[in-house]
DNA sequence: ATAATAAGTGGAATTAATTCCACTTACAAG
DNA sequence: CTTGTAAGTGGAATTAATTCCACTTATTAT
């Protein structure tokens, strides 16, 4: 039900499976550089997988061997990010990485999520919603949850560290935070400080 | 870019623009029916436009004339739902109703949304997953918001109301209770008492 | 080198959503 | 009643996602 080949996953699983053939992993890089272009140039409605396809020189047969489908595609868009992101909270320096109290590192988490998301909500959007479990079945948000449960334990080992996990994760949606901006025309560093304040009282020991 | 007609929307704007027309009506109640019945024969994956059309003896043109798209008729197969739900917190006896003090108000509030979760999540899934923006730019999603923010704004009137609001109705997304109870493996009581957490710690004064 | 084979490929076929529009009908005013 | 007309209708056409499979190729072992 996922990408059948074996890809240079976010951090979770690194090295698995035997590497990808020479010329399946230039056809990758050739339709996600392919899929970023077209994104760039028509925004999220010309991101049609014919499109991609046609535009990197393949058959859209391939895109699917790769990718799965469209949600497998917008996680490979964004993977360099998602993986930089994982990096800085798994090993990079305090306070987002090891080292800090864990409260600061999840106010630290809050903040670099926030920013990822106003970079790149709009892509962000399109990948969380691509089917309607993408956003809880795929590996960015296992690694989030994972993440924020173990610092949900350390902080307050009586709760729920699961649940509590998902509810710090929620409001961190790349569709509300769309909606926040352009709808309800939030300020980013107003949203910012309403994601410190859930972080602050749900923490709280 | 919602459904064109003026149907029973739920409380919000009740008795709107001239009544449709008879034999409208009585398509937009087939349709509906229609709907149903294959969700509960065929599960969500049978629910395609073109079978519920045929199997309200109607054609696709119709279907899309009255709810606009997937998300409207998926909207509209809760709505009684909805309907029942907002008359609930709206003017029903408290504590879910006027009358009782705002925090057991906002606790009664989530109370009732798990229950609905709990009997139509699948649906509730299918309708607010069926557009990238479908939860956001809802009724239903509107009226449980500012029902929020009122209450809100009472008991934490130092806060910031709105953002609160969504922060309360995050994690009462369909997509993520299905996980949590399928995937997670969760118990209902187990997702409820984390829903109380939350709403204590987040409406604390 | 060569052959065996697992992996990869492209594009036609299928399925579904959504748009369009020429035709029909309910219903209110005269 | 008749009639004007805004509302409604069905289904063909369009567009996109996803599946399928006969064919090709990179890689590995000999």
């Amino acid at each position: 039900m996922s990408g059948p080949a074996p890809r240079r996953r976010a951090l979770p699983m690194a090295g698995a499976g035997r590497p990808e053939r020479a010329d399946a992993a230039r056809n990758r890089r050739a339709l996600v550089a392919a899929a970023r272009e077209l994104l760039a140039e028509h925004g999220t409605g010309g991101l049609t997988l014919e499109a991609v396809a046609a535009r990197a020189g393949t058959g859209v047969g391939t895109v699917y061997r790769r990718f799965g489908n469209l949600a497998g595609l917008t996680h490979a868009m964004v993977d360099s990010q998602e993986y930089e992101f994982q990096r800085g909270f798994l090993e990079g320096p305090p306070p987002l990485g090891p080292g800090a109290p864990p409260l600061d590192r999840l106010h630290a988490f809050a903040d670099a999520f926030v920013d990822r998301l106003e970079d790149q909500a709009e892509l962000l959007a399109v990948a969380e919603t691509a089917s309607p479990e993408a956003r809880y079945r795929s590996g960015a948000y296992a690694a989030h949850h994972a993440h924020l449960v173990s610092l949900a334990a350390e902080l307050r080992p009586d709760a729920d560290p699961a649940y509590l996990a998902d509810a710090l994760l929620t409001p961190l949606e790349a569709a509300l935070y769309l909606h926040q901006r352009r709808v309800r025309g939030m300020a980013e560093e107003r949203i910012r400080a309403g994601v410190h304040e859930v972080v602050a009282r749900l923490a709280r020991t």
